[in-house]
DNA sequence: CGTTTTTGACCTGCGC
DNA sequence: GCGCAGGTCAAAAACG
């Protein structure tokens, strides 16, 4: 399965922009402040050693080899990842994001993923920019540099890093995912803020105006490791709203879900958001100034990291489809790993997969305990929060399949969601 | 104290 | 060569 994308991945030499679609975007679009945590991305966690080998280079994410991972990537039934037809995303150019969005939202059961090569011969290179790159020394000698990232070592040994790096921006092996996203409600004005959150830690180094669209292109950065190079673009997709566009940019080169001690200035926001329905420090936190339109936002629509955890937790996930969600897995994990044998809301099966997946993360025994922990209820009670909410959407827009999709979500949902929660508790 | 978010400025690539 | 757009930096502010 996943093989497959991999090997596309090598024949293409890397060079690929994956576009992957999460399904029932509209679906999806409830009001409900959908944490960001709620969408697992792919992450490239666990085999992140320097394995990698050098046809990956031009993936920027040659090493995902989570189970969650590959399930999120995994292509669609028939496999073909470049497939144009089917979704009305796959096959599309990169460089037109938006225009995948536009196409008719997918309605089969995997229609999330979609993969679309990039040109060929473009970026063999590296996808790092040394520019990324340049605020930490310790890559810039190429000396230390992820060992996985060959290209790294490279990039950095040229010159004007950051000329080095803008001329290979557009180059850049890029994977593209989209997936839907929090909807815009309460005539929130687009920000972009919205930015699911995925295993790992990242670190909002800026956010600009994108021409032509409405909502603002934020630049996410990995905060997992100092060294570490794997950035992200989130930006709503102009043409439907719904939709998130999250655009990966070369990889991780550390080993999974560092632990990310810094909540300070991550959760800050999450919370605020959470708490300003109720607590005093809301309250606080309401009257500051700080950044209030996004507290607003936020609390409608933001990621929340750890929100859906904290607040969603105690409802029981009634809402959740489990039908749904299994057949979700079925198709999409089920593909490339044996039969979803787990919880309804196939916990244990991302678990399972998860773990043995995450060899050298430096991670306590106890880690997956807790996330087990953390995973069990949060995430399909953060989707049955949304899928509540969502649900009359669909119903609106009659229910066609795409209305389920909300949950196509979870598979992925679960695992990333938890876990990025989880991450953020350890 | 350490980290994140925000935001204006800067730099570069690209098209004309 | 110029201007635009995109991507990144870095200082300030805020939070736990």
């Amino acid at each position: 399965m996943c093989d497959f994308f991999w090997q596309r991945m090598e024949n293409d030499q890397g060079d690929l922009t994956d576009i992957i679609r999460g399904g029932g975007h509209t679906a999806m679009a409830s009001s409900s402040e959908l944490s960001a945590s709620d969408w697992p991305l792919p992450t490239d966690p666990t085999t992140f050693p320097p394995s990698s080998s050098s046809d990956n280079f031009g993936n920027p994410f040659p090493n995902f080899q989570d189970p969650l991972l590959n399930d999120f990537l995994k292509l669609p039934s028939e496999g073909s990842s470049i497939h144009s037809g089917g979704n009305g995303v796959l096959g599309q150019r990169l460089s037109g994001n938006e225009q995948n969005m536009n196409s008719s939202k997918p309605c089969n059961i995997m229609p999330r993923v979609g993969l679309v090569p990039m040109p060929p011969g473009v970026i063999k290179p590296s996808p790092l920019s040394p520019r990324a790159i340049r605020p930490y020394p310790v890559m810039a000698g190429g000396t230390v540099g992820p060992p996985s990232v060959e290209g790294v070592a490279t990039m950095q040994q040229i010159s004007s890093p950051r000329a080095t790096s803008m001329k290979r921006r557009k180059n850049q092996a890029k994977k593209v995912i989209c997936i839907p996203a929090p909807a815009i409600t309460g005539g929130g004005r687009p920000t972009g803020e919205v930015v699911p959150s995925d295993l790992w830690a990242w670190r909002k180094y800026g956010q600009k105006p994108i021409k032509g669209s409405p909502y603002p292109r934020g630049y996410y950065r990995c905060s997992s490791s100092k060294g570490c190079s794997a950035r992200k673009q989130v930006e709503r997709s102009r043409t439907d709203p719904n939709m998130l566009v999250i655009t990966y940019t070369s990889e991780h080169n550390h080993p999974w879900p560092t632990q990310r001690n810094a909540l300070a200035g991550s959760t800050r926001s999450q919370l605020a958001k959470n708490n300003s329905s109720s607590s005093n420090k809301n309250l606080q936190n309401n009257q500051k100034q700080q950044r209030p339109q996004q507290q607003n936002e936020q609390n409608h629509q933001e990621t929340p990291k750890e929100e859906p955890c904290k607040e969603i937790t105690n409802n029981s996930s009634p809402n959740i489809n489990p039908s749904i969600v299994k057949e979700e897995e079925m198709s999409d994990m089920d593909k490339s790993l044996d039969p979803p044998q787990d919880d309804e809301f196939g916990h244990e099966l991302l678990m399972d997969q998860y773990k043995p997946m995450i060899p050298d993360s430096g991670q306590p025994d106890d880690f997956f305990a807790d996330l087990q922990e953390l995973e069990a209820d949060p995430m399909s009670l953060i989707f049955s929060k949304e899928y509540m909410e969502a649900k009359p959407d669909q119903e609106e827009k009659g229910g066609s399949k795409c209305s389920v999709d909300p949950f196509n979500m979870l598979d992925w949902g679960v695992g990333g969601s938890s876990y990025g929660e989880a991450k953020k508790d350890l």
